[in-house]
Formats: structure tokens, C-alpha cells, sequence
DNA sequence: TTGAAAGCGCTACCAA
DNA sequence: TTGGTAGCGCTTTCAA
């Protein structure tokens, strides 16, 4: 019933091995056939079998992409670049969403391994050796974080935070909070050790109030803690930690930015739509999620000259509302 | 190097035929033998071919999930109800997003639909004539609409409308907004057939204020044309426009729930995370995502018996402090 | 209940 | 530059 590879050949009265080869490899084609083939192909409607071609290729033509929780609004972005790069390739991507389970993860990424040419891994939890294993049998690109000499892209924290500490230095903060995200995250690591080298630099304060799960729930759950530490301004790990910080200081009568000031990470789209608006450092969400898919297709491509791609993205800060010289009480 | 059937027939002293028969109708097959199988399998760690099984079955494992804007936090909800049911039955999910552009939609479904069993389908935009089209080449889903008698999983809109209505006029409201979505969609044609056959049925005045896209800049748009209206309570196409408004109400010094009530759709997960936080109608979403593909199974299965597969699934009011008595003035 | 053999649609090799 | 042929890993007849 579907139209098959001998159906065009008979149709361009060639071989199916040369459909076969106008197709893949059209330089080894005369132009006139390569033609010939073409408009049969076009008549008939004709779709190369995906699962006969892998059977033989061994490739699938998919990518899959691993996400802790598709609900954080920082993933769908992540998402749409993955997807927008990976069909430019031609390529249909699998998403699987894991809900921060970090143990599935492990065996999500091996089910999956087996029906992808590569994956593009964003799991912030998997332990190390997980990930280290996991990698040595499917060609893997980790967002946002490194292990050993796996391919990543990651987006510059370092730099990120400097931009934040000097914008909250300049505002004449000399207090700063830090409600920190997972202790296993890579990024909050990064962004703790960031924020300890700046203010230490810098000769601002810096006190480490606390550690949350990265959800509004832990902002909310912070806020109190970010109070009694009576510093002027607090970073948070994410976007929606910081909301959370916002919304339970807004239950307290707080006025922001005066009382104090907030910064979040992430862009996510809320950051704009509360009043007053997050001031927040943008991580290029989409640019990443292609960026892990370019790599793979290098990595796919030449698997041995893999181990040490590489690419780091810059965050902007965004400064809006809710970042503001401390009342000069 | 990766383990085919061959070696496990070998490893467990059988033909490949048995291997194969223990693992898909091991009804067909001597307890023993199929033990042996089994052990084999486990030793071995084998995994089927999928390209080859599907080469031969014409089955793909997969099924695909085709969403207009993940960025829209309604989404990554169905998402994940689809995932988790397909996870559940073995299968794959193939993930696009359209970015809300319905041209696209057509021609992804088609291209998809070569790589899949079955689609779960939500396009709130695309034409009739397309997704008809488009349902007659692969098995397919919709969610949150119907057309004609394809398959479908959608919200009880009207005892939604009906639940929300009533709240708002027990709280003593008269004179109802309504700020619209896109007119093409098949959720706000409901809602608004709903809203008018129910403020009439209650004698309470409806007055359709505007229809604006279906995000939070559009809830912005919308907010001071609700104001000039003079309505006391508005109800708003989904939580995004919902948002909106209530920034926009925010930043021109209204009260809430005082001078204005605001009732949303969806439940996502920023509708509590505002202050005041906003009632919504709870949409089922994960609910919604699992029933997709559950009756994307039965169609796969006997696509005879198909064309009359429906669930309606039921929403929920859900209270919360944008929605009071209007000030009695 | 099991095995042998054929073949799904395609690509890759070898000859021509 | 092209065609013939073999075979990817699996399922599914058909016979035994």
C-alpha cells in the first residue's frame, strides 16, 4: 500500500539502487537521473521507510531530549530550540520528562539510547557516574552542566553573577542573601561559588540563607528565613524561587524594592508579570537548546573528536522592578 | 556488537522463531522454554530492534503529541498525562510544538504521522478541512475540540461556565466581562456559548469586551477596555488573559477582589502564585493527556470501532481570592 | 510446541 | 555512473 523504494525505481524506470543513491548520496548520481528520480518521487508521494533505512544505517534519524520538569518554565524554552534545530536536520526529537526523579532518569536515558542517534541530557540530579556510564553508551550532550569530558553547553554563571553583584553593589547594597537551589545542582555550585568569589572580591556581604527545592513553594518558604538574616537584597536560584520570595514578602507588608530587593534567575515568562517586574538574569533558553542539538550532530558525526566540545553561552542581566537602592534608613 | 536475537536463541539453546514468539505471545510458548528465554534476555541485556520489529509489523512504538505553544503553561501539563500513560504501554512520545503557527501544523502532522502509530492532536487553530485530511492518513486524537466524529477528549466547557457563573452571582455580581480568546478556537467558542446561554438562563447581563490573543500581553490589552465597561466581575478566556488583567488592574490602583473580580481557565501554576491568587476553572490537564492516548490505543487497536471514541472530562471552580462581592457602592 | 525459511524496505558492496 | 545482490534484525507463515 505505501509507495516503496521499488515503485519509484520502476516509475524512473532505474534501479531501486539508484533511487537508493539519488536520494542519500545525490553526487553520485547523474544530474539527468538524479532528476528522473526526483519527479517520480514527487508523483508518488514517496517517503523513505525510517525504520528500513535504520535497520541498516543503524541510525534512527531521532534525538532524544531529557528534562527534569517540563512545569518549570525555564524547560519549554529549552525545549522549542531543541526542536526548531533539530528539525532543521531533519531530525524528530523524544521528549521525556523525568519529574525530578533522578533515579529513573538513568534508566529513561538507556530506554531511550536505544532509539535515538543521541541525546541531549538536561539532569541537573543524575549522580556522576550515572551520567559518565549512560554517556559511554549513547553519544550525549549535557545541558547546563559538566561532568568530566562529556559534551555540554553551559550558560556562563560566573559571569552572571558578576553582573548581578555589581548591579546590586552599584544600587548601595552591602548585604546580600543567597536561598540557594539543590545542593546537587550544578548550576546552584556554580552560582554559590560565583556569588562567594564576587562579594569576597567585591567586600559585600554575603550570607547563604538558605536551601530550597527550586519551586515557588521554596521561595515562599524562604522568604521569612531572608528577613530575619536583614539583608537588603536577596539572589535567588531561580526564577521561581525568587517569586515565591516576592509573594510571601508581599503577604508581609513588604514594599519591594524599598524593604528589600530581589534577583532571580532564569527569564522565565512570569518574571515580567508581576508587579513589580523580577529583575533576573536571562539565560538563553532557545540558543541552548540549539546548541545542544548542534553539538550532538557533530558528536554523531565524528564521535572521536568528541570529549571536548564545548559551549558556554552568556547570560544578560535583565534589570526591571524589583531590584532597588536600599531604604536609607 | 549490540545483542540480537540470534544470541539470545543461542544463549538459550533455542531458535530464533522461539525467542521471538516468548517475548510477543509468550502464550505460544512451553513455560520452560519461555524461562529459559527469559533468563537469557535478563543475562544477555536484550533489547528487541525496534527499526527491525517495525520494519516487519508496520508498527513504530511510537506515538506523536503535537501542541501549539509549550511556553503556555496549560501545556506542559498534557504533556506529561501523555508521557506517563505512554510510558505505561510501552510506548515513545514524539514531541512538537507548532509555535501557534497552524500553516505548520498541517504538514508536521503529516510528516510525523510516517513516524508513529498515532497522534494525540492539539491545534486549536488548524482548519477543519486539515485535520479532517489529515485524520483520514493516521489515527488521531484531538484534545480540546472536536471535529466531526474524529476522536476526541475534551473539558466539559458549559458545566465549567455554568459552575463559574453561579459563583459570581452568588457573590452579587450583575453585569459580567467577558475578554475572549481567538475567535477559531474551538475551547472559546464553547465558553462563549456557554457564558451566553447561562447569564440568560440567570438573567445576569454579559457584555463581551474584547478578543485578544491568548496570552498575558493580551490580558493587558484587554484591562481597561473591562474597566470602561463597567462590568464587576470578568471572566477571561484562560489564566494568561486572566494575568493580564490583573497586572494591568494592579498598575492603575484597583482593588482586587473590591473594585473588580477576576476568574480565569486553566489552573496553571502561576494562578496561585499572584496576590491576590486567582479563581480559575481547574482544567484536568494531565487527566486530559492520559485519556488521549488512551483512546488513541483503542483506535490503533480496532480502528473499526473507531469515530464515536469521546471523553469529556469534567473541570473544577476552584475559589480563590481574585473573586469576591463586588463593593457595594 | 518448535524450527526453517521467507521477506519487510532499504542501503552498501561489488562488478560492470 | 549504474545494477545486482546480500543482508540489517526481526516476525510470521508453514511444516514437522
Amino acid at each position: 500500500m505505501p509507495v516503496t523504494i521499488k515503485d519509484v525505481a520502476r516509475a524512473a524506470g532505474v534501479s531501486p539502487s539508484t533511487v537508493s543513491r539519488a536520494l542519500s548520496t545525490p553526487g553520485l548520481v547523474q544530474a539527468a537521473t538524479r532528476e528522473r528520480v526526483r519527479r517520480a518521487v514527487a508523483e508518488l508521494g514517496y517517503h523513505p521507510n525510517r525504520a528500513a533505512r535504520g535497520l541498516i544505517t543503524g541510525r534512527t534519524g531521532n534525538i532524544g531530549l531529557i528534562v527534569p520538569d517540563l512545569t518549570n518554565p525555564f524547560f519549554p524554552g529549552v525545549v522549542k530550540g531543541v526542536q526548531e534545530r533539530a528539525r532543521e536536520s531533519d531530525y524528530s526529537v523524544f521528549l521525556a520528562d523525568t519529574d525530578e526523579r533522578a533515579p529513573l532518569e538513568a534508566d529513561l536515558v538507556r530506554a531511550l539510547g536505544k532509539q535515538v542517534d543521541g541525546i541531549v541530557l538536561c539532569s541537573p540530579r543524575m549522580s556522576e557516574a550515572e551520567v559518565r556510564s549512560v554517556a559511554g553508551e549513547t553519544p550525549i550532550v549535557m545541558l547546563n552542566r559538566r561532568v568530566g569530558r562529556i559534551p555540554a553547553v553551559t550558560i556562563d554563571n560566573g559571569e552572571a553573577i558578576r553582573q548581578a553583584v555589581a548591579h546590586l553593589v552599584a544600587l548601595g547594597h552591602h548585604r546580600l542573601g543567597y536561598v540557594a537551589g539543590p545542593r546537587v545542582s550544578w548550576s546552584n555550585r556554580e552560582r554559590l561559588r560565583a556569588l562567594r568569589s564576587t562579594t569576597a572580591a567585591t567586600g559585600v556581604e554575603l550570607l547563604e540563607v538558605a536551601t530550597v527545592v527550586p519551586q515557588f513553594s521554596g521561595g515562599v518558604a524562604a522568604a521569612d528565613l531572608v528577613l530575619a538574616a536583614g539583608v537588603t537584597a536577596v539572589v535567588a536560584y531561580n526564577d521561581l524561587v525568587a517569586l515565591g520570595l516576592l509573594n510571601r514578602f508581599a503577604a508581609r507588608g513588604l514594599a519591594i524594592p524599598g524593604d528589600i530587593s530581589v534577583l532571580g534567575f532564569d527569564d522565565i515568562v512570569f518574571a515580567e508579570m508581576v508587579n513589580p517586574a523580577l529583575t533576573t538574569v536571562a539565560q538563553p533558553k532557545e540558543a541552548a537548546g540549539r546548541a545542544g542539538v548542534e553539538l550532538l550532530l557533530h558528536l554523531m558525526e565524528e564521535p572521536d573528536r568528541a570529549g571536548t566540545a564545548r559551549r558556554d553561552l552568556t547570560a544578560q542581566l535583565l534589570v526591571r522592578g524589583s531590584t532597588g537602592p536600599p531604604r536609607t534608613a
